[in-house]
DNA sequence: ATGTTGATATCG
DNA sequence: GATATCAACATT
């Protein structure tokens, strides 16, 4: 199958239009033993800068937040809580140090099906900080339009999760998925204690 | 609800 | 150098 990377002019936009315009999207991860693994994008978050508290970059231009501060269109990666990897692409013109998280897949070929949530993305795309700042515009881990014909999606927003220490940027409804889709990680309503209590 | 886990920032 | 802090996950 012929896929081409998307643009870096399809990064270098305000970013909450970025993480809407992400769903739906192919994430292409080509090993170099020759295996490729794909997932469509269903659930992102939008961290906007150094004012948004909840963004890594708000605490300044270290080693670690270098690459979100750069040029957009190039991966953001960091380990979380000492075992997960999480993946951000970065967007807005260089030195703005906006990003916008993949929270979630859905498996479309080559990948383990534990996608949902983003540690287990990762993992299932095979990406740790090796990729640190990969150009996603070249031909091995980038995003690119889902060829196949989709029915128009359905875009829902929240808050983000795990984001409380962030005062009122905590409110804000900076996460988006496709609505229904089975393989966001966490959905609006009764957790899965509460529906196995309403099955008695 | 809790334990796991290590890089990072911050303080000394 | 030490310590507090985390954009998760799995398990109880």
């Amino acid at each position: 199958m012929k896929l081409s990377p998307l643009p870096r002019a399809f990064y270098d936009r305000d970013t909450q239009l970025v993480a809407r315009d992400l769903l739906g999207k192919l994430l292409v991860h080509r090993t170099t033993n020759g295996a490729e693994r794909i997932g469509r994008i269903v659930e992102v978050e939008a961290y906007l800068g150094p004012h948004d508290l909840a963004a890594h970059t708000s605490k300044g231009n270290t080693p670690r937040t270098r690459v979100m501060f750069g040029p957009p269109g190039h991966a953001y990666i960091y380990l979380i809580y000492g075992m997960h990897h999480c993946m951000n692409v970065v967007t807005e013109p260089d030195g703005t140090g906006a990003a916008v998280l993949l929270r979630a897949l859905e498996p479309v070929s080559g990948l383990d099906p534990n996608t949902r949530g983003p540690g287990r993305l990762c993992k299932a795309m095979g990406i740790d900080r090796s990729h640190y700042g990969a150009d996603l515009c070249g031909p091995e881990l980038f995003l690119t339009r889902d060829p196949q014909p989709r029915p128009p999606l359905e875009i829902a927003n929240s808050p983000r999760i795990g984001v409380d220490y962030a005062g009122e940027w905590a409110k804000c409804p900076l996460r988006f998925y496709i609505q229904g889709n089975a393989y966001v990680s966490r959905v609006p309503g009764p957790s899965r204690r509460q529906q196995k209590k309403n099955m008695l």
